[in-house]
DNA sequence: CCGTTGGATGAAAGCGCTCTCTTGACAAGG
DNA sequence: CCTTGTCAAGAGAGCGCTTTCATCCAACGG
């Protein structure tokens, strides 16, 4: 019998003596340091085994200077956006990617302005040796502030600026192929509902409409562009707005699903169907929009990977801290359902 | 000036010596201990400020034998089953009541067999001082385990067995809001489309129905009841089921919202009006539901309450250690939309 | 005036670990 | 036979903090 009850686990210097070694030798064996004798090291695995040592993560700490954490800092108003399941599945993507590197994900939710300050004092304080920031709204101060603290960070979405690692989804790649797809439908008429110009997605995706339509020798017409907020009821009226004032639309492209959903609503109020008279492709690819009806077609963006990514580029940065900052960019797909089916 | 650089924050003895007194009297201070002397308290704050002092987390976990942080846990099945933002509102609760307690939150997303046994290994470890699991198929022996290793555990939702302390919503309370309110509307052909029955609140909900059936002189037929497996797909087929054996249903009550849209999807299908021919009730009030079409009435669940429900008892269990497991039921509402309309 | 009490402070012992420096052993080279 | 190089292993010094335990001093009662 062995293992040691309650928290009090086996301590390296227990393993070191019933190896009958120094804890020295112990320690190398522990973190794999190739400099210890086959004999020796078979000797100390025995004795790990046998009091199911696991390492003191603070005292570890404590002399390597490291947490073997990373913080992930979620605000507010990006919990709250997403209908869909968005950020969960960054933080699955992240977690995946850290579990193999035996660090772990400190999460933080700020929650208004004073939450925000505890957690910059936190991270500042260098608890841990990284963070990642999961931000939508691209104004936030933080990653600035933490990169000339020396601290390492990695944001998702594009931030405003330069000089910050970070990864973002495609937008407008994604938005191209959507207003594209409308347009080989045949549609002539295309609006689409913007999200805030204030957040890179929502300039993103509006960029890459006027991209396309300019492209394809289309005139971009200031009266079939509507900006909403990303929500359901900001879809509906600005869908509103723009029946009343281009009644001859016949394709949307929405920059999210939610808006698409309520820019559906609002053609069916208006007695509009879908996709005869107008087509319609949103962003995300949510689960709402294959429920929504009709289906709607959708830009899929690869979300799980997106936090995986911004683990890889993190733990690269947290190990060559000399390196210039660095982008990564995720493709995005289309996906088209009944929406946007061709007449 | 004064802040120092990187992460090499002043130390408990740059600060004592500033101050002129002792480490062991800075570090009275810094942790509240009442007995100082006013004059050096003073003088110790001064020197804190000055030097933008951080007390080192590892040196103190080290000593005091805690890590001032607990675990949340998140399987993967958990984090998959819901279309809406169930499990990032858990989160934000939990986040929520952490921060008062200058506590961290170390989230744990395991997926697959592998992954949940680093988990336990890394939790019985004795890693964090606490252990929040956020569950749905109750069949997890982890709070078990970890309960007889002597760390503090609570969950959400119910878990099988007794013995482990945890936080769940009033399903059938919560179900039976939902049948009484298909009842009062007259209805006399109540069919169910239930959850797994090895997931509590899949139980749970069915239960609900039961007793208000019955309770109200209905008698529970079988065939009334289906089983789904709370997804989108699983809630078409099992209303298809239904229809094709019980063509005389009237009402549905359905476990989830998102089987209620599928079910929905089915009923149109079939052509039958909602909710003339058919009303339906669905589970958890997304924002699936507001938008599904008609708007479907849901019952809603206090999700964010769950977290910080959880969060105050693991924190009590934690500092007594003796007491009994304690369990909180958190109630629900129904919210009424056009999918439930009186006639 | 002296012993006593009690509150404020300091000295110092670790908590469990990593890592530098040394030592020891052995093989190869001069 | 001694030097040198190489590799395995141990000794020991902290990392920054909390926490006894001992000390000091002022105030107080007898």
């Amino acid at each position: 019998m062995s293992a040691r009850q309650g928290a009090g686990s086996a301590t390296l210097d227990e393993v070191a003596r019933l190896a009958n070694v120094s804890r020295a030798t112990a320690s190398r064996v522990v973190n794999g340091d190739r400099r210890v004798g086959e004999p020796t090291r078979a000797a100390v695995e025995a004795a790990v085994k046998e009091l199911s040592y696991t390492p003191n993560r603070a005292a570890r700490s404590l002399v390597t200077r490291r947490s073997d954490s990373i913080a992930v800092v979620i605000p507010e108003p990006t919990a709250q956006v997403f209908g869909d399941p968005f950020f969960p599945r960054v933080l699955r993507g992240i977690s995946d990617a850290l579990a193999q590197e035996e660090m772990q994900l400190v999460l933080l939710m700020p929650q208004g302005r004073v939450d925000e300050l505890r957690v910059e004092r936190y991270l500042a304080a260098g608890h841990t040796d990284g963070v990642l920031l999961v931000s939508l709204h691209g104004s936030d101060p933080l990653p600035r502030d933490l990169k000339e603290r020396g601290i390492p960070v990695v944001v998702g979405g594009r931030p405003p600026g330069t000089g910050i690692s970070y990864v973002d989804v495609d937008n407008r790649g994604g938005a191209q192929s959507a207003v594209r797809h409308l347009l080989d439908l045949g549609r002539s008429r295309v609006a689409t509902i913007a999200g805030p110009q204030d957040m890179p997605p929502g300039a993103d995706r509006l960029a890459g409409y006027h991209e396309t339509l300019s492209g394809a020798g289309h005139p971009v017409e200031g009266h079939l562009i509507e900006v909403g907020d990303f929500t359901l009821e900001g879809g509906r009226t600005a869908m509103e707005r723009l029946l009343a004032r281009a009644p001859e639309i016949d394709a949307v492209f929405a920059a999210s699903d939610l808006m698409a959903v309520g820019a559906l609503g609002a053609l069916r109020a208006a007695g509009r169907r879908i996709p005869e008279d107008v087509a319609m492709v949103g962003f995300d690819d949510s689960p709402l929009a294959a429920s929504s009806v009709p289906p709607l077609s959708s830009v899929r963006q690869p979300t799980e990977e997106m936090g995986r990514e911004m683990t890889r580029l993190l733990m690269h940065d947290m190990r060559h801290s000399d390196v210039q900052p660095r982008r990564v960019i995720l493709d995005t797909n289309l996906v088209t359902r009944q929406s946007s089916t061709p007449m």
